[in-house]
DNA sequence: AAAATGTATTCTGTATACAGTATACATATA
DNA sequence: TATATGTATACTGTATACAGAATACATTTT
């Protein structure tokens, strides 16, 4: 039996205050307490200080000569975030179509099925989960190690804007609908139609996120 | 008389391991012991542990179970950066091209004629810090902050490469060519041709790095 | 001699202590 | 009442102490 050892305290802090900014429990511009957040998850400022560091150096956090702040939210910064975001899902885009083996669709399929289930049921955290699990599967076919890293990079800074980004079933429909169109292009190894159909679903997600900010 | 501040000693940190990796002191691959980098520069070991962290973040270090490394350099690594790289600078020249205003040509022009002085004298330290001017120069009209931000992180990375790669007299004239060409591109206005020549600027360079891998 | 075991040493992860700086609040001064 | 000053409190930056875990090396066993 291959003992497992428990996670560093560092580690784990930074994914419980990733998760905190994500659901908006620490909010844009709010002040960070280093003492105060060591208090409450009743660990000691060493490991905390290792986290917030490696959340500032991804951008989540900012310090103002000493005091610590969740990063505000923007409406060009968010501009900004998704036309490099764009840029990035294109290229992904081109290098995966021809490469997905086919034998892989399935588990694709899977996922969008998961998400109409998901619709239906009406449950929006499992929808906004399986969303990004259709795009996480994709990417990751992907054999550009770092343009993966540096979408992924992308992609949690916006969910600062996630949290505070109204969800509306409406939507549900639509994104639904726009992964499905994606995926047909991609089965059919139609490079080009399936990077003008990347654009256009970050456009529209884009300006679905825009009507809240 | 405003006082100024000493840097933290976390940032010191930071700097010093980045100027390090990119000059080579710290060599790919090699084992980083946080208690012996604590000892030599006297410093405790938490500023250093946070610095570190930083690095890790930024993928310039990474973490094996408990032990650190300086990531490792590898030729498939050095092509996906390059090929990040390039979708990034196409993009932000796309940006620039339009916008950089006239009067701003001359800096421009300095900077190259910088470069011809440099590569007379046959100073290589001087030549690699205009080139990078070159570069840092037109990327910061780029409005896009958040493309420029990763475009730096992904030059960063390169710098561990860089540390490795001979540079060749030969090279250095052919850069300069390459960037005056440019230059002229976006003195015309012309978007198309200077993004295909950044494209081949940038295919060149990485294949002229690609021959010390 | 090779493999297994025990032991010392090194290193990491974490907590805590302490100094110095910033902030907040009360009190004094105009 | 508004501004300045003093003082307590809170917070950060850094060093250090201590408990495991990993590693290296010596000793025993086969």
């Amino acid at each position: 039996m291959a003992l497992t050892f428990p996670e560093p305290l560092y580690q784990q802090a930074y994914k419980e205050l990733k998760r905190l900014i994500a659901t908006g429990k620490l909010q844009p511009g709010e002040k960070v307490i280093m003492s105060k957040l060591a208090e409450q998850y009743e660990i000691s400022r060493t490991p905390l200080r290792e986290a917030l560091r490696q959340l500032q150096s991804e951008g989540l956090i900012i310090q103002d000569h000493t005091t610590m702040r969740i990063v505000e939210i923007n409406k060009n910064d968010f501009l900004d975030l998704y036309q490099t975001r764009i840029v990035l899902e294109k290229e992904v885009m081109k290098s995966i179509v021809p490469i997905i083996p086919g034998e892989d669709f399935f588990k694709i399929e899977c996922i969008l099925l998961e998400s109409e289930k998901a619709i239906q049921e009406g449950d929006p955290y499992k929808i906004l989960e399986v969303n990004t699990q259709f795009h996480e599967t994709l990417m990751n076919y992907c054999p550009n190690a770092r343009m993966i890293q540096l979408l992924n990079y992308v992609r949690s800074l916006l969910l600062i804007y996630r949290a505070t980004i109204n969800k509306k079933t409406k939507n549900n429909i639509e994104i639904y609908r726009e992964h499905k169109e994606i995926f047909e292009a991609i089965k059919a190894r139609d490079i080009k139609k399936s990077i003008q159909l990347i654009e256009t679903h970050m456009l529209n997600d884009q300006n679905r996120g825009l009507e809240d900010l």
